[in-house]
RNA sequence: GGGGGGUUACCGAAGCGGUCAAACGGGGCAGACUGUAAAUCUGCUGGCUAUGCCUUCGCAGGUUCGAAUCCUGCACCCCCCA
């Protein structure tokens, strides 16, 4: 199957600037395809995942992918999709992120791979040397103020503010797009990228690259976008009440990001599989119809949840999300030491008690219950532990007024104390 | 300025001298069920050195053996008349 069906069979082509001719010029021989992403912090997230995961099919197809990090343009803000002013970044900001981000991206794009080995590159490096001057008279030149006040990303800015809401853009914004668009033609002419990817709010960026690319060179680039991640009720894929879902594991735990995954609703799982994983058209059609006929299985969670684990944190970070999700979900403790239940319990709030306590008898589950922050109130943890809800290293704790011993460590001088289904707490004896 | 009504636990709302740590609903927590879903069902829901004790019904006093409940003053809110 060509790369262009296969990628439309997953979902991931909402349009492009050749739909009877791109797939022949695709097969045809290797190009060079670029997609750009915002460095507003330091680590990609979810929204972004999308665009590493389509130049990452480019290359195994023998396409070479450029990664365009915002250095520039993040200074300056993409309007395409925001109702308000961008706030602006520091320098400094955008160094750092640009740093974090080249990293990230090193475990989805091959960057020795030959002819087609990927690249990545900071606008900053060529729109930096511009000046003002120079840029208006070679650049801001062909870009007709008619042709850009069409653009959906001008327009509804500028008609919100007609009818009193939003607030309207600044020149700063308005001139993103030549921006973006001179990356294109520069791209063409350093690395010989004739095409340019990206979601389908960037499509008016991407058509005013081409432009640019053919009033300044003469050349003919191309443009293809992927639908914006949304779920069926309509919201963004990737975020959560705590906020976006991040590709870096200090930001978001390997399990966490596992988690995220396995509860993704069943609506949306085929499209995440489709779109996200690597899964061939035969694996995931045999997961849908075991879906349908059995939901409750969930098997396409899992294994969705498995792949992008893999891909986003390696074999070891999958494997420590599943391990935690064993324990977190009731598996009993045992056969494991102290780092790693440090490790899985990272995110867990702790408490350090001096082992005395253990020894002397003089530490009582409810004690417990109440230091290390389950419970509000004596009385509160006395409750749990009548209910049934109190654990100690996910063993029903039978007994009011026990008391905890040496007996209870979980490993060498850790114990996991749970109230109810999710609340955990780590007890560090020292 | 005059008259009336209100202020109760996380929220809403009963209670009108003892049986009130305070009905009921929501929320929250725990349990069962389940697909780590949705719905449903059950229990709990001020604190403690715990068959008892302490603190809570706008605030401060008072009456009474006994007050969330009655009286006085204060604060805030709502309505009606000027």
């Amino acid at each position: 199957m060509s790369l262009l069906s296969d990628l439309r069979w997953r979902g991931l082509i909402h349009q492009t600037t050749d739909d009877a001719g791109i797939e022949a010029w695709l097969e045809e021989r290797p190009r060079t395809v670029y997609a750009g992403f915002d460095p507003t912090a330091d680590s990609l997230h979810v929204g972004s995942l999308l665009g590493l995961i389509v130049l990452r099919r480019f290359q195994q197809a023998g396409h070479k992918p450029i990664a365009v990090v915002g250095g520039a343009t993040g200074m300056i803000g993409d309007p395409s999709g925001k109702s308000a002013e961008r706030n602006l970044l520091s320098k400094e900001d955008l160094q750092r992120n640009v740093a974090g981000l080249g990293e990230q991206m090193s475990h989805f794009l091959d960057f020795d791979a030959g002819s087609c080995s990927a690249e990545l590159v900071n606008n900053f490096d060529w729109v930096g040397p511009w000046s003002y001057l120079e840029f208006l008279r070679d650049v801001g030149k062909n870009f007709p103020v008619n042709v850009m006040l069409a653009k959906d990303s001008v327009k509804s800015r500028l008609g919100r503010n007609e009818g009193g809401e939003g607030e309207g853009m600044s020149y700063t914004e308005f001139s993103y797009m030549l921006l973006q668009a001179y990356d294109f033609v520069h791209l063409h002419e350093k690395h010989g990228c004739e095409l340019q990817a990206g979601g389908s709010d960037q499509w008016g960026n991407i058509t005013a690259g081409i432009d640019l690319g053919r009033r300044m060179r003469g050349v003919q680039l191309r443009g293809l976008t992927w639908p914006l991640l949304t779920k069926s009720d309509g919201t963004k894929m990737g975020k959560t009440e705590g906020g976006a879902v991040w590709l870096s594991a200090e930001r978001t735990s390997p399990y966490e990001f596992y988690q995220y995954w396995i509860n993704v609703d069943d609506a949306d799982v085929t499209g995440c599989l489709r779109m996200l994983t690597e899964l061939s058209r035969e694996e995931i059609e045999t997961l849908d119809a075991a879906r349908e006929a059995n939901a409750g299985q969930r098997e396409s969670q899992r294994r969705l949840a498995e792949e992008l684990t893999r891909l986003v944190h390696q074999e070891s970070g999958l494997a420590v999300a599943q391990k935690a999700t064993e324990i977190f979900f009731g598996a009993e403790i045992c056969d494991l030491d102290d780092a790693q239940l440090t490790q899985i319990f990272a995110d867990v709030p702790n408490k350090v008690f001096p082992s005395s306590r253990l020894t002397e008898g003089d530490l009582t589950i409810i004690d417990a219950l109440v230091e290390a922050g389950l419970a509000k109130s004596k009385g509160e943890a006395r409750r749990t532990i009548g209910q049934g809800g109190a654990y100690v290293n996910n063993r029903r704790v039978e007994g009011i007024g026990d008391c905890l011993t040496t007996e209870n460590l979980a490993s060498e001088t850790v114990m996991v104390l749970r109230s109810g289904k999710k609340k955990y707490a780590l007890l560090r004896f020292v």
